[in-house]
Formats: C-alpha cells, sequence, structure tokens
DNA sequence: TGTTGACACTCCAGTGACTGGAGGCTCCAT
DNA sequence: ATGGAGCCTCCAGTCACTGGAGTGTCAACA
C-alpha cells in the first residue's frame, strides 16, 4: 500500500513514515513509479513503533526494541532490562516535575494577581528570598 | 566582569551566555578587545534566567517574566498568568508520565525478564493483546 | 623578552524527532 | 484534456543549547 494508506493505519504522519525510513526503522519497498510500497508487515512495525513512542521510549530504544521483536533466539530479560530502564526515567522526570509543581503552585498561591506591580513570583525568581 | 566569572556566578555554562547573548535575553557590554563585560545587573538576570528555567520555563516565557520584571508598572496579575499557564502544562505532563509509568510498570511485572524469548512487552508493543 | 597556560573570541555543525513548505510528478475520474 | 488528490525530493526550521575548530588576548613566570 502507499505511504497514505500505510500512515492512516499506523496512526503516524505521514512525514514520520518518510523520517522512518530516511534513520533506518521501517524500509518500504518501491513500486516503479517512485512511490513507496508499505507491507502488512511494515505497518505492523509502525503500529509497534506508534505504541513505544507513545510511551515515551526514545527511537533508538524502539530500534532496540523492534530488533527484539525480530530477533527469535532474543532473551526476554533484554526486553525487560529496556523497558525498566526506560520505567526510571519516567520515574525520576515525575519526581522532578512534582518538586517544580509545588514551587510553582506556592508562588501562585503567595501571589495577589492583581493590578499591583507588587508580586511575590518575581521576587523569588530574582533571588530576592527575604 | 568576564563572561567566566559571569557563567560561575550565574550556574550556567559559558556557552548559555553566549546564546542568551544572541537571542537578546542578556546582551553585556563589551571591551575594546572585544570580551564581554557582564554589569551585576546583568548577572542577577542570568540567575533569574537560570531559576526560571529550572523551573521549566520556556524561553520565550523567560523573556516575558524578564520584561514584567523590567516593568514597574506591571500588574501581578499578568505575572501570575504566565506562572498558571505553567502549572497547568506542568500538571497535565505529570498525569501523562504517571499513566505511562501505569503501563509500563504493568509490562515489567508481567514479564518473566529470563532466558527465553516469550516476552509480554512486546505482544503489548506489538498489539497482540489477546 | 619569551613562553606558557588559562581564558576569550567567532563560526559552524549537531542534537531529537519530527514538521512545514516549495516545486514538481503521477494517477484517476470526469 | 483537465482537475484534484496524492506522491516525490530537498531544504529549512523547531528548542535550547552543546561541541569543536581555529584563532586571539592576557597575566605571570623564567
Amino acid at each position: 500500500m502507499n505511504v497514505g494508506e500505510a500512515a492512516r493505519r499506523a496512526g503516524l504522519p505521514i512525514k514520520t513514515l518518510h523520517y522512518y525510513e530516511e534513520i533506518g526503522l521501517v524500509r518500504p519497498g518501491r513500486r516503479p513509479n517512485g512511490y513507496r510500497s508499505y507491507s502488512d508487515q511494515d505497518v505492523h512495525k509502525l503500529r509497534f513503533l506508534q505504541r513505544a513512542r507513545g510511551l515515551g521510549f526514545s527511537i533508538e530504544e524502539c530500534r532496540t526494541l523492534l530488533a527484539l521483536y525480530d530477533d527469535e533466539n532474543r532473551a526476554s530479560a533484554d526486553v525487560r532490562a529496556v523497558a525498566m530502564a526506560h520505567l526510571e526515567k519516567v520515574r525520576r522526570k515525575i519526581e522532578e516535575l512534582k518538586t517544580i509543581e509545588a514551587v510553582i503552585d506556592d508562588l501562585v498561591n503567595n501571589c495577589q494577581g492583581d493590578h499591583r506591580p507588587d508580586c511575590p513570583i518575581l521576587k523569588d525568581l530574582a533571588g530576592d528570598t527575604h
């Protein structure tokens, strides 16, 4: 099938399919007229990528996961290691954002938010913490 | 003072100071020899930026905040609006990551992680959810 | 005075993962 | 024959830096 149909089935933009081809993640065949020709297998991989990317795996992690998926002799421990490393990253990010959330929430709650210029948010950012 | 000292005091890499100058956030003076010359005021702004960036405000948000900081006639409501918009973004991101965390945690817990190829993580990513 | 070493300068390219646009080709239906 | 949808390639831009090459400046020490 053509790129438009493959994109629709995978739930990805056409440009992303071009990009994935360029970086060697999913290489469709070509028709005589130069059009890309995606097999069902290709679309399967694209959907795999769509899900993995949606879970925040990087392109390189996706490449590893796809390779493991293709490898009949893989050890599930290898897949699990990739997933766990990513899980750790996600958890660290959540903690970081929670800290930030608390700080900004505090700033917002201490600011009148009126027509006057006096503002604890700016004071804090400026380092006037007295 | 020179760029190195300013960077040290602001807690930012020298390259970042170059960049902030290039995009017009903090423009130091120049000495006859071409070296950048940062005033205490400049360093103050850089520290402001360091904190704001650390809280995840984008460069453009920082530009707005700095402008408000410089504006004697600002309304604190304007500052608060910027902070609240950012707070909302942070909260949405946290929710998104929590969802992702739950999914991956589930996948990891269902995977044996042994030498065998059978792996529910790959199955799920591939869409084999039966 | 010469030389070292730290520090400074500019300019260019690369990061990740796309995204947008220009300019042009192909296909199908009317 | 024509119109429009869909496809192609190539290039530039996004965000906020980061790294490196190649060169210039300054202060101290031998």
